[in-house]
DNA sequence: GGGTAGATTGACGCTCCAGTCAACTTAGCG
DNA sequence: CGCTAAGTTGACTGGAGCGTCAATCTACCC
């Protein structure tokens, strides 16, 4: 009946981070309890006394996905001021770019499976929330500090995040359309644009 | 060597419409083979006559379903002039309701498969090329007919589609921040202020 | 009504893999 | 140093499901 109370938490997140990285390799549905039980070094059966099914060490490894995020997020902000400089720093820590790329990797495959799979939701709700709640608060900063435009801050960050996630998707896609700098380009330049 | 060049193309179709509508309510990598024999009606060897592999009959239901999103777009678009009525009309028939949600239940999935499977990335590229430049021709057409702003169209075109995109993945979550109405004020409320 | 090619069947073999479990190891504790 | 509990192992089972294939059916033609 694992997860036990274990102490050995390390292990748990060991196996959580193993997980992680093959989701981003090579597909959730393409991760076997055996690849996990290899890259931590192990056997598969260590796998399971951690966690009760394969499912559960996905929906897990998720879960570590999204807190991993949120914490980028929280250091992107630190030691910024400026609420557009602080807008900028959000962004520019979820650009898809070396590990960062890793990440949105989770969440298009979190969508997918959260398409499909109603009980996931969750996940994306509260980062989403808390995006722009984040992103929002920013914009009444800057808009009580004479800097930014009076724009509807909650609608403009609806905006700005699910554009961000568009055009992640086709950076992701190696889309021709939109690489990485043409991302930062349309990105900011509607920021720009609207609030300032 | 199936696909043979079968005079029975017909049921070809019937095992891909099969195919799609068993991704759109379950994704991709629980369809079994069985499942859309069942749903045919057939055996599962009438479908490995008309396809090699499983892989074979998911990929080709993408492109099945990626053709059937530019039929769409096609079909909006006939007996609108004006173009706003156009664009308008274009956004409108993709509203993620109805049948047309399960077309971007498609896109999802195909998105979180092609980051993991390059290539299917084509499959994205044609689509959103082709969505690009439908857009930016009827910004264009507006702009000399001296109704729109003079915006790049491009640039336009892109950020109004990956704002679609990001929009609704929220709507398909369920996000309470994000629904179908709130999609469209979003939305239109981009075009608006960039082009009126 | 025989011949041929296309279409269909479904049983079967074979591989893969999740989850189980009994045995073993390690670490801490009294 | 035993004792206990946590942690680890890997062989094994049982089920799932893909792809094969020989047999059968159908339709059309000569």
């Amino acid at each position: 009946m694992s997860p036990r109370p274990s102490v050995e938490a390390e292990r748990r997140e060991e196996v959580l981070a193993a997980t992680w990285a093959l989701i981003t390799e090579r597909g959730a549905d393409r991760v076997r309890i055996a690849d996990i039980a290899e890259r931590v070094g192990s056997s598969t059966g260590t796998i399971h006394y951690y966690f009760e099914t394969r499912q559960g060490v996905l929906d897990a490894a998720f879960r570590f996905a999204v807190a991993d995020s949120r914490r980028r997020s929280e250091e992107a902000l630190a030691g910024h001021t400026d609420p557009w400089s602080r807008l900028v720093a959000l962004l520019e820590a979820h650009m898809p770019r070396g590990e960062v790329r890793k990440e949105w990797l989770i969440w298009l495959q979190l969508w997918s499976e959260a398409s499909v799979r109603p009980e996931l939701r969750p996940l994306n709700e509260e980062n989403y929330r808390s995006w722009i709640d984040l992103v929002a608060a920013i914009v009444r900063d800057g808009q009580q500090a004479g800097q930014f435009k009076s724009v509807d801050a909650r609608a403009f960050a609806t905006q700005l995040l699910t554009m961000m996630d568009g055009l992640v998707i086709q950076v992701t896609m190696d889309s021709a359309e939109v690489d990485l700098a043409r991302l930062r380009e349309l990105l900011l330049g509607f920021a720009r644009g609207q609030l300032l």
